[in-house]
DNA sequence: TATTGTTATACTCTATAACTATA
DNA sequence: TATAGTTATAGAGTATAACAATA
């Protein structure tokens, strides 16, 4: 599948720099790279907590509504029920959170956060709360706040 | 790995309603919700094109950057040369676009759109632009020019 | 020696079907 | 009959190492 190499060079156009104006007005590849860019900066400022995005947030849900059941955790965050399966199981192992039977559905599972779960969100979380800060530097406290109300504005209603 | 059964009903916490409230005020939480919401409509409008979001990305940059060379895309989609490879080659077996030696560096290769890859662009473009007015209609005009002012700023600086 | 494009490959993420136990 | 959780598995997306041809 090579470039047919007996075309003589012609009049071939060079491309010295690249024209990305027209993307750069969509909607969707500017979301897609700023998202890129601030969870690239999450990911490693995470690390060492053990915590990918994901893992935050199941974490940060279910310390912050204890008894949650793995379908809310699902609907909350656009997961998938057999994708949650195995970051609940790791995050038990890791005694972060336990799992109870759930009071009135016998069918369902309560997660609870242990004192270890509660220990590493408040730090995370603090983490979080900074990295935010920094990334966002370039932008003021009022285009933050401009900036989340309108990107929520594009998802809410859906 | 089940819940432990034994434990009586005691005093568990229910969740009735979620509360996400830290999440929603993390700026990567809300790029990422809004991009899987933009990209969602984007990909089943795109469908009848069979254009996936990095398909129109790669053949807008070509039709808008004749002779563009891999590297270039690579660099500007922040996408890794191994897996532009089987990209391109769909594409020009599909017709949308050649590959012809670049005229003053032997090791690249410049690709070209072909006249069917213009006109599949027109109208996919068309529709992109219809889409975004459309998938943004809960924002004025306004507030979208707003929002992709500050969706710049929070990448572009990189 | 460095770079372009390529192959092979591995790993993660996401999605679907089917099962169980409870409602 | 419908729902919560689970298993197995398939597919897409993304990553690294190594190579040939050219600069």
């Amino acid at each position: 599948m090579a470039a047919d190499r007996r075309t003589p060079p012609r009049d071939l156009p060079v491309v010295e720099t690249v024209d990305a104006s027209f993307l750069e007005g969509l909607l969707g590849y500017n979301a897609r790279r700023a998202s890129l860019a601030v969870i690239d900066v999450f990911l490693r400022r995470m690390a060492p907590y053990g915590l990918r995005p994901v893992d935050f947030s199941v974490l940060s849900l279910v310390v912050h509504n204890p008894g949650i059941t793995s379908r809310q955790l699902c609907t909350s965050l656009g997961i998938l029920p057999p994708n949650l399966v195995n970051l609940v199981a790791a995050l038990e192992r890791r005694g972060l959170l336990e799992r109870h039977p759930h009071p009135r559905d016998g069918r369902a599972t309560g997660l609870h956060p242990t004192a270890e779960g509660r220990r590493l969100m408040d730090e995370a979380e603090r983490t979080a709360a900074a990295l935010e800060a920094e990334t966002a530097a370039r932008l003021s406290a009022t285009e933050l706040r401009t900036l989340l109300k309108l990107l929520r504005k594009v998802y809410a209603a859906d």
